[in-house]
RNA sequence: GCUCCCUUCGUCUAGCGGUUAGGACGCGGCCCUCUCAAGGCUGAAACACGGGUUCGAUUCCCGUAGGGAGCGCCA
């Protein structure tokens, strides 16, 4: 059988990560089994849905790289076929329309609870032949009154339920629109999908769409319910616990690849494996190995994952990321070094790309701002003397390289009897203005020269009025 | 309220009847070291509870508790 799997939001709002992790999995399912993947939206929520949205859906996947075969679809541009659809079911008996006003089920509904009932449709419009003046009907699905549904879901296991308990759903709205459980069911039975993975808040409508996938004949996909991501604190994930939005996570520096890897271990894993490439996860990956329950989103091991990608990416892939992150936080790249070693020599201590470029500043611009702590703690009058024999010694530098720049800087110590540490500190402070960089050789070189000399000088003009001041 | 689902360190997870219950993130310590990282070593940290089944349950079954989802002319 070949393999066809989808993932189908509906665009009223952001792609959010939870989808993310639905459209991965569904994504690489299709993959392993060298199957098709294809993107439907699902817009006939016309009050809620965006142009806006559809195009973060869009973003947001290509972002991931998660391609679609066909698509994207949109159930707005198939009314005919549900309207079809529907007439059919009436012709056969296996749907009628319904007059029942709101307000008239929302008592209904009330009464129900009251008695401590599942509130449901009671079916009171199954047996009504007449139209009724004044009220535009919907048309109900028709459910068997006895017998149940077995499913045999992938991840769940098998999950029955009592017909009694599912009550006559509404599929076509009065305008000709048709609700999600109509529209799921016609179109992935017409786009050929032979898998349905999506998330578990759908396992109970799953038993539903089984009775229209029956009343129609078509053939039965594979169910595939996945467990849910919760926030930190173990509530449904939304905005209060921080980024719940992928374009986010683009926005703040983080490679999608260590979303997706993060993502990925979120209800499946293989062993004790914590790093995936998109590739192995291909290979590895198998529904059948998702784990039931549900997942926190724990955005500390994201991060580290982030970093392990930043530090395993090759530096010249991560150049035009960079050069946007460096955008957003202000920074112009054209006085500087080249980006490419930039990255080369930060990313070991950088956990987003947002950081990195935050962290490099001093290598950008003119000026720099001395840490207070740091120059008090680091320029010491005792340190201005072989400050200053290393500027001089720097001066005379021609070729600016970081083995140079060492060399010059070893000979000043053993002039001066320091170890080399004594020195590296304060001249990290002088040239970059904190207690924080790569090795000092590589950080100076990247200053550059001319920066590096005028630092210096700052500092032995900070030491001198300090001494001064004594 | 009713229906369905879930339950191993704080978190993500391995385990598929017999294990010193393993790994990872985070946290602590040590090493490396010019700082910070990265890296290496190491420590603390879990089978929700109660019944069964079994020679033996983290593992299988049933309850209880806790959590989640659904019960829309939202998807």
């Amino acid at each position: 059988m070949n393999v066809k799997t989808r993932f189908a939001p509906s665009p009223t709002g952001y792609l959010h990560i939870g989808g993310v992790r639905t459209a991965l999995f569904s994504w690489l399912h299709a993959r392993h089994h060298g199957g098709e993947f294809i993107l439907r939206i699902e817009d006939t929520d016309r009050e809620r849905s965006t142009k806006e949205s559809i195009d973060a859906i869009l973003d947001g996947m290509a972002w991931l790289g998660l391609d679609c075969d066909e698509g994207p679809f949109f159930q707005t541009r198939r009314l005919d076929r549900y309207a079809e659809m529907a007439d059919r079911l009436i012709e056969e008996g296996k749907a009628y329309r319904c007059y029942c006003t709101k307000q008239e089920l929302e008592q209904l509904r009330q009464e129900q609870v009251a008695r401590g009932d599942n509130p449901r449709y009671d079916g009171r419009c199954r047996d009504r032949t007449e139209a009724l003046d004044g009220v535009d009907p919907v048309i109900r699905f028709r459910i068997p009154d006895a017998g149940e549904v077995v499913i045999d879901d992938l991840v769940r296991g098998r999950v029955v339920y009592e017909n009694a308990m599912l009550d006559d759903l509404v599929i076509m709205r009065p305008d000709g629109i048709p609700t999600f459980h109509f529209g799921v069911v016609i179109d992935d039975a017409d786009m050929g999908i032979t898998h349905v993975i999506r998330g578990d808040d759908h396992l109970n409508n799953t038993a539903r769409h089984v009775h229209i996938i029956e009343a129609f004949g078509f053939e039965r996909p594979v169910f595939a319910h996945l467990p849910m991501i919760l926030g930190e604190d173990g509530s449904r994930l939304s905005k209060r616990h921080g980024a719940v939005n992928v374009l986010e996570y683009r926005e703040e520096g983080y490679l999608p690849e260590a979303l997706l890897n993060y993502l990925v271990r979120l209800g499946w894993s293989h062993g004790d494996r914590e790093i995936f490439g998109i590739d192995e996860m291909i290979e590895l990956f198998d529904v059948r190995d998702v784990n039931a329950s549900a997942s926190k989103f724990n955005p500390e091991k994201l991060v580290w994952l982030n970093q392990q990608y930043i530090m395993a990416t090759d530096p010249e892939s991560l150049v035009a990321p960079f050069l946007e992150q460096l955008e957003k936080v202000g920074i112009d790249p054209a006085n500087g070094p080249a980006p490419q070693r930039v990255v080369e020599a930060y990313r070991e201590r950088a956990v987003t790309l947002r950081e990195l470029a935050a962290s490099v500043r001093y290598l950008y611009e003119q000026d720099i701002v001395l840490n207070p702590d740091s120059a008090k703690k680091n320029l010491r009058p005792v340190i201005g003397e072989a400050l200053s024999s290393l500027r001089d010694a720097w001066a005379q530098v021609e070729s600016w390289t970081a083995a140079a720049i060492h060399q010059a800087m070893d000979e000043v110590c053993s002039r001066h009897e320091l170890k080399f540490g004594k020195l590296g500190q304060p001249v990290r402070v002088a040239v970059t203005g904190g207690p924080i960089s790569p090795p000092i050789d590589i950080t100076v070189e990247l200053v550059g020269k001319e920066r590096t000399l005028a630092r210096l000088d700052q500092a032995l003009n900070y030491i001198s009025q300090r001494a001064a001041g004594q």
